[in-house]
DNA sequence: TAAAATAGAGCGTTAAAATGCACTTTGAGA
DNA sequence: TCTCAAAGTGCATTTTAACGCTCTATTTTA
């Protein structure tokens, strides 16, 4: 769905934490099935799903200036 | 919702354009009443409407590593 | 301050996100 | 290669985002 970046920091944050999908799952409150079918690339997540799992796995989501 | 940063940053810089919410929401392809939602800080807009409101904006959303 | 432009809200419909459960596939290690 | 843990998929349900239309409120400006 185009968010390959967002996606990949997601996955590759949780996996150098060395958290499972499950794990990450009950850590953010976010869905197991939905937390898969982010990570498969599937779907397109709400803000406030997106901002749960940043939580959990200490990220922030920012929106600024192209280029600034 | 707890998306203050994003919003405030989203309105902001639709203003400082001079760029009316009808006027975005033409530019974006986001419905109008989606945008006046949002931007009235109700609901809990999906990934790719913020993706569409922030390319027409100039804007790019990141997740990266809290104080990285 | 009256008129015009812009922003916000109510209501209803449609499409899709979020979710659980059960099952399959994949990958790493014994 | 067998096993087990982790990841991915199918299916169904509930919730809600996205949306248009209409109306009201607010802000801007002539």
């Amino acid at each position: 769905m185009h968010f390959e970046n967002i996606i990949k920091t997601i996955k590759e944050r949780r996996e150098s934490l060395r958290v499972t999908q499950e794990t990450l799952a009950d850590l953010s409150g976010v869905g197991l099935r939905t937390l898969k079918q982010f990570e498969a690339g599937k779907g397109n997540p709400t803000l406030l799903t997106l901002k749960k799992l940043g939580d959990a796995l200490g990220l922030e989501l920012t929106l600024k200036i192209k280029g600034g």
